[in-house]
DNA sequence: CAGTGGTCTAGACCACACT
DNA sequence: GTGTGGTCTAGACCACTGC
């Protein structure tokens, strides 16, 4: 360890071997478990190791590069604060995914009204449309791209024990995306974002949403089966991959009269 | 360290010299990092250091604690990451308080559809309405109490830039906010949960959140200036003290159409 | 300068999961 | 048993703050 230039740090105990470094006392100070951090993202961007597969062992990798266990602990510990990789005791430490049944929509944060989350079974998925555009301003500016650039629009309702509850649009960026077509949606049956790790290559590690209350226009009223003037909630996601580039923007339109949306703050 | 009952553990290194412990295996294994956070936890509840005020060194705390100072590290880590300590590099661990300028509204989600969230200045705080009153079935339950204990209900406008954009009702239990009344809330300037802990030694640690779309009914019309059918933003918060013990129930009305509720998700 | 939190190491041992 | 993550210690040194 200890090559990238942003270490006037010169490392501590027994790890002080480094040729004389450029800058005696450079402003920017960067630990030591900070850049293992950043190479152990380096290699889950690059794909090394496959989402739900195991990384290699603390020891492992402390011998990769050369630092301590502990060092290493502290990297990683991060990163599973992140949701980034998953620790099981006695078995390894596993790249996270959005395809464990267990907490089946990450991101989601709508609950029934009342009983468990698990009470209503799974949800029915339902692709309304998915097509080709060129991206307009507001999308391509969420999207980090120009306008024009092409894009990939698809509107899906989300419905719980029958009742249309989620009704969505979203926009991808037309390039990482290539080959994606009402077909390979309506033939998965998993969480969206499991599709997109598996088949792209693509995984979404945060997301941010701007939440407001709404009344549908007509289209949304027939999709949702609600009436004119019923207050639906607003949700746009703007959800983010690795180094926080945009991949995704999403709006849709919640009903909360069954469900209601969940935060916890702290 | 290493006298509470569920240490099924007997230390390790050189912090192994108890008496023959009671069970030699029992089934609760507590580490004892865990040990010392419920120590540090109980001080602050106790109120054995103040909000805002610095809390003994790690080192001093080892000391008392008889561990090593990585031990205490690692507790008092997950406190502050549970923002119930915040540690300054040179200065000392201190006790989170909600009346700090920096974070100004702590558990308020709301922020303005353009401009940084300190763009348009400190908010307007005016107090409706405070009275005692006996909870109500579903406050009384919210708030762990029986039906018909005494309550303080207290109604108020929050306005930013001079728009009523937030109208709350909120329930606080009886016994722990004697002496609260419409003067010493109107006394007060600023965040109201900053006052708990000044006058009441009431600190809110966490919050959980129900959102949901709405209309609102005649008086919050009037009181929030918007016409009938506009669809607004409903926010139930349950808010807990330490051990996860509800200390205010709270029924908001957000408008959306100047701000928006802002939630990251990862 | 001394005191605080922050980083890093090396080594020991514990709890858990597989084989 | 072997290997994994999890805990704990002891000691060194670094970075920041304030006297």
């Amino acid at each position: 360890m200890n090559t990238a230039p942003p270490v006037p740090h010169e490392g501590a105990a027994s790890n002080a071997t480094d040729a004389a470094s450029a800058a005696p006392s450079s402003p920017a100070f960067s630990p030591l478990y900070q850049q293992i951090k950043t190479l152990i993202l380096q290699s889950l961007q690059a794909g090394e190791w496959k989402p739900s597969a195991a990384i290699p062992s603390e020891m492992e990798l402390a011998a990769r590069f050369k630092v301590s266990q502990g060092t290493v602990r502290k990297a990683i510990d991060e990163l599973a604060a992140e949701n980034l990789l998953v620790r099981r005791q006695g078995k390894g430490t596993f790249v996270a995914t959005h395809a464990e049944q267990h907490v089946q929509y990450r991101f989601l944060r709508l609950f029934p009204n009342s009983g468990n989350l698990n009470s209503e079974g799974p949800a029915q998925r339902h692709i309304v449309d998915c097509k080709r555009i060129r991206a307009p301003a507001d999308v391509a500016k969420a999207l980090g791209l120009r306008s024009g650039d092409p894009v990939l629009q698809v509107r899906r309702v989300l419905s719980f024990q029958a009742i249309p509850t989620i009704l969505e649009d979203l926009w991808l960026p037309g390039t990482p995306f290539k080959g994606l077509t009402v077909e390979r949606l309506r033939g998965s049956d998993g969480p969206m974002y499991a599709l997109f790790e598996a088949e792209f290559g693509v995984r979404m590690v945060r997301a941010e949403e701007k939440i407001r209350a709404v009344l549908p226009d007509r289209d949304q009223c027939t999709l949702l089966a609600v009436p004119v003037g019923a207050p639906l909630l607003s949700v746009e996601r703007t959800a983010y991959t690795y180094n926080d580039v945009p991949m995704e923007l999403r709006r849709g339109i919640y009903r909360t009269d069954t469900h209601y949306y969940r935060n916890n703050l702290s």
